[in-house]
DNA sequence: AAAAAAATTAATCAAATAGTTAAACTTTTT
DNA sequence: AAAAAGTTTAACTATTTGATTAATTTTTTT
């Protein structure tokens, strides 16, 4: 490995940096077993190097989980916070919008839901400043509501209590995944095909639910 | 104290036993932090007693864990599941009674959810086992949904995303609770009026999403 | 190619923490 | 009231674990 700080691709094998690889280690680490209960030896060994490596790269444990935590919450808030104040989107295709982008970005990063409200309820303090910018009112979505009621185009509802089902709908699922394969009794393969199914499915249930 | 091993009520004052002291702080303490981050020493001192109490009631952390988790597990399963399989309801009705007491009893254990989530996504294999014959699949509920369809009576819908829905509706918001407080910068007290609003909405809602 | 800098490891430390033990104290039994 | 059984504590042990240090190897610079 010729360059030892940067990811390299040489013939068709994609080398990590060491510190690449501690944050992939430590993503699957953190994501799994929570802040509590990861050890930051097991972030070594599956990062295939010596524990006081991690020391040298990020000073503590703390360091490397914020690290870990911020990526996944911007992940998880970012894309969604765009569209839920975007200014270009009339109420159902903002719906649509926001619905089909956060199935798919827990498609890809199925734990990071459960990561997050994990440590948000284990530590609020620490999660009320670190996502204090990230989470923020949703005002123009919830004006957008009021006006859908206001000109007759949805039934009266409580904006706040929509909002609160669009994000439900489409995050619970990821967070009781265990539960639910364990009650359907199905592997991961289809429980990933019915979140598929779902995208479409939850911006229907949503609009027939609201729609006048 | 005349009786050391139960619950004694004398003079107004409720004196409870050591066990329960027990039970009452561990209850707090592990659906705070879960079983990694909880401390036999934080549980012995929300109790007032002296660390090797623990151990002379219950073996070991994780046998304190279990009755914790047990007892949290059941609560939560046990009423929603008897509703979901009930003979004597009509859909309708059920979905309306499944959501009420569902929510009812998150009111109650608001830190239940997202304690039993959280440990279901770390240990899923001690979760299977545990909660194998609590989970069962929802086959009364399905059956009365496809009968729905069949009559004309709703909308064609998959009926394990609509059981996802009810509990995704009822179960989110408590597991969210910090986010969404950040979010609509609420108190607990705003927030538990939302969560009572909520048994009405949340029924409406989905009745409206699925009534032709 | 020698020197300097950076990366990596083995060994160790110190604090935290689950669990144990033996003695003291309290309640119940005889 | 003496003995036995049950409860509680203080002190201790063993292990886990985050962090450090000093030496070694590798890479970069001169």
């Amino acid at each position: 490995m010729t360059e030892s700080n940067k990811t390299a691709i040489i013939k068709d094998q994609i080398y990590l940096s060491t510190e690449e690889k501690i944050i992939v280690a430590a993503r699957k680490v953190f994501t799994k077993k929570g802040l509590s209960g990861a050890r930051m030896q097991d972030i070594a060994d599956e990062a295939g190097i010596n524990k006081a490596l991690l020391h040298y790269y990020f000073r503590s444990k703390d360091k490397l989980f914020e690290k870990i935590f911020e990526e996944g919450s911007k992940k998880m808030f970012m894309t969604v916070n765009a569209l839920v104040e975007s200014a270009d989107l009339n109420l159902f295709q903002k719906i649509e919008k926001i619905i089909e982008a956060h199935i798919q970005i827990e498609i890809e990063n199925p734990y990071i839901p459960a990561f997050i409200m994990n440590e948000a309820n284990q530590n609020p303090e620490f999660i009320k400043k670190f996502l204090q910018d990230t989470i923020k009112l949703p005002i123009k979505l919830v004006e957008q509501i009021q006006e859908g009621i206001n000109l007759g185009h949805i039934r009266p509802i409580n904006p706040v209590q929509l909002f609160m089902n669009i994000m439900s709908l489409s995050a619970f699922p990821f967070i009781a995944k265990p539960i639910f394969q364990t009650s359907f009794g199905i592997t991961d393969e289809q429980f990933f095909m019915l979140m598929e199914q779902r995208k479409k499915h939850v911006v229907e249930f949503i609009i027939n639910a609201i729609k006048l």
